[in-house]
DNA sequence: GGCACATTGTGAACAAGAGAACAAGGTCGG
DNA sequence: CCGACCTTGTTCTCTTGTTCACAATGTGCC
């Protein structure tokens, strides 16, 4: 279940308040979704709740850390330092929460060697020496298109079998291995097609007002 | 639909390759989608194809951009000028596609006036000069979770209605805005959920093993 | 100790989405 | 000009996920 981690961020915002106990109605309007949702992704863990009274937060929160696989640091590695990538092991926010970007990788010869983020970037031919010598668990593909493929294959040939996808690919994985995608431009795209829809739809509003005027002294 | 983006750029690389019709079912594969699924999701922009042949790359590229509102560019303004802001300013996969960064915005009096990549750090409160100046059209959150409701709310009253937001946090808007949002911790935790449960898998398989046999033994 | 109240856990209706199958319609070869 | 073939557009069915509603059950008060 992809809402998981929205009650974990929940979860802990409202023990950082000193609350205790929270019932599925307030997680649930916290997380922004429909309490029976709440209820039912929280049972499909086992019966933590206490009716009457709500669910203790604490508890909860183990649980749910245990579920989602928390308890415990997972390395990544991040393949392909151009501008995203460079931003993505830049960007502190994996470390904190238990994601240590443990290795850079890339194919650009004249980028193998240097020194990034206090990482040496290494080779693309390295990765089952780094997957075995730093226990990669998840490799994040920010290469140009072009190369997303070879790279997710290799990732899941060294033993890689969860893998984030951050180029602009479509990009296929065996059943065994875990893909996710983030596609940037492709939800730019889709804002532009609701602003497009809501621009045109004040533009169109006069002119189908019209057009509909004339049909009907038309008709 | 958020699968439109993803023909349109399947459909650019063949445009690349010289390719000039395409089935629903070449398409599909390209796409990684069901054929049906390709033909519905075409037919609802209008009927295009012509039956026996396939689709024109060309006309439907054309459709698709107008359908997109790609026909025209959608400055956006980036908001919160952190780790992930700086790199998503850096990140010169917005501009190709159409989403130039018009302006990059930060509470932090430090930060405002300083330069990065070739804008000054605009402060929060002009927004709503920004948004007239420029015509900004897309808002990107990137502030830390605590801030991002607050810039969400200032960026639909500036007029301002679509909203990508990268921050950890839930943030909801007025139905007349849009709103998505990409969560990278989020990502990750799932990746963390599947392999968990795949490692577990294999410790389990021996544990149960043994249950299992005990368990008959028993009986 | 029992009763009213609050809240969970779950079963059943409902809606949305995906996939398979088929009819309509166009193309190409003869 | 006609027929075989190919591909679209659409309908129907099935699965999946969401929401509603209610019975089960624990708590605190009297």
């Amino acid at each position: 279940m992809a809402r998981l981690p929205v009650y974990l961020r929940t979860l802990l915002d409202v023990q950082t308040d000193g609350v205790t106990t929270v019932s599925s109605e307030r997680l649930a309007e916290l997380a922004g979704v429909n309490a029976a949702k709440v209820r039912k992704d929280l049972s499909y863990l086992g019966s933590f709740g206490t009716r009457g009274v709500g669910y203790d937060v604490d508890h909860l929160l183990v649980q749910m850390s245990r579920e989602l696989g928390l308890t415990r640091d997972w390395p990544v590695a991040i393949v392909g330092v151009g501008n995203l990538g460079a931003a993505l092991a830049n960007y502190g926010g994996f470390g904190d929460r238990g994601f240590p970007v443990a290795a850079l990788i890339d194919a650009d010869p004249t980028k193998v060697g240097t020194t990034f983020g206090g990482h040496t970037i290494r080779h693309l031919d390295d990765l089952p020496a780094l997957v075995d010598e730093l226990g990669i668990a998840i490799g994040i593909i920010a290469t140009p298109a072009a190369g997303a493929q070879e790279v997710a294959d290799r990732l899941v040939a060294a033993g890689v079998t969860s893998i984030l996808n951050f180029a602009p690919a479509v990009v296929t994985v065996p059943e065994q291995a875990t893909l996710r995608k983030v596609d940037l431009a492709l939800e730019l795209q889709v804002l532009s097609f609701y602003g497009q829809r809501d621009s045109i739809g004040s533009a169109l509003r006069e002119e189908l007002g019209v057009a509909a005027a004339a049909k009907n002294s038309g008709a």
